[in-house]
DNA sequence: ACAGAAATAGACCGGTCTGTATAGTTCGAC
DNA sequence: GTCGAACTATACAGACCGGTCTATTTCTGT
């Protein structure tokens, strides 16, 4: 009964990590299995559903190891504005690492996308909603549902203006602008 | 020398408006030129330059509409709080409007295409952050610049969040908590 | 060894993509 | 009226798209 191979993960980590750098219209199936040599005629064994099957798992995959790198960051973090600052460096550094190329493997691949997709996103966003808001929450930060959706958009939005510009400004703009409003100022 | 026909403002609308909704790789010329109902035989007489210049003309021409509205709407408010307010209104209702379908024209481009679109974004964003320092520091808030940053990031991400989960939730969630950074506390 | 499921190979389909080439039409200037 | 520029029509190229198909190989349980 068990697997014989591991082709199906190798694609979805394959595919995870071109549809974060080009979105999902502007990557090719094809792309993906030249790009991790792949077996073409195994991916409508493992992936039935297609392209959009195949985005909504690597989507699903990638969120939940950011949003469990989060989870941990956030709990080292000895209080509120540390931890947010240490997300936003480890975003910032990503970032820079590849470039300006590989963007939220979430906020990527939501805008385009069918149905299947979006409806991971939905999930992969809630995912990193509600950490961040216990985060908040444990701490005692006050508002902490609305401010966890600014924090989330904010640093959605900042990863966005850093990709475009090739600048990680935005994204330490934004770190600051949290710090004084996590300081339940 | 003067034009002799509105077929390339048409054409740079109708591209506008599905850029923006479908984003660059999801829009075909073939499709724009259908919506519009446009000649086929002059897209290339008037933008040689292919997808990549109709779409960075699209984004510079509605983004200059986008920041000129913000511009007005800021103006009209009596303070900063009021004025973050109307631009997320405008923006949360304009989402509502289009069934969650018309994102930022900015936004929606930025990550797909090529440099010349890249270099538009990123004026139309140079723009549209100085539109919100100018009125910030006007109004006396510090940190102006930062805060402008952050603004701009927030509403960018809290579009992106909206439009995902086909809420406006996320848009007044970022208003409430940037209405009271701005209070100056 | 053998049966059968799991997985892969690779050709192939119709359709669409951006972009080019060329011929034709419409219009203003003189 | 004529000429040339502005504009449009249409056909087509070459590549690539997502997806399907059948044949074949590889591995597992017995």
């Amino acid at each position: 009964m068990g697997r014989r191979s591991d082709t199906r993960e190798r694609t979805l980590r394959t595919a995870a990590n071109l549809f974060r750098t080009q979105g999902y219209h502007g990557t090719g199936l094809n792309q993906v299995l030249a790009e991790g040599g792949l077996p073409k005629g195994s991916l409508y064994f493992h992936f039935p559903g297609g392209k959009e099957q195949l985005a909504a798992e690597a989507v699903t995959m990638a969120a939940g190891e950011l949003c469990e790198w989060v989870r941990a960051t956030l709990a080292a973090a000895p209080d509120p504005a540390a931890g947010l600052d240490a997300v936003v460096g480890g975003l910032a550094e990503h970032l820079a690492e590849s470039d300006f190329q590989r963007g939220c493997p979430i906020g990527t691949v939501a805008p385009d996308g069918g149905e299947v997709v979006r409806a991971a996103c939905v999930t992969a966003f809630a995912t990193w909603h509600s950490v961040t808001r216990d985060f908040l929450a444990l701490h005692g930060v006050p508002n902490a549902d609305t401010l966890a959706t600014t924090v989330l958009a904010a640093l959605e939005g900042a990863q966005l203006l850093a990709r475009t510009t090739h600048d990680t400004a935005p994204l330490y703009a934004v770190g600051a602008t949290l710090r004084t409003l996590v300081r339940g100022n």
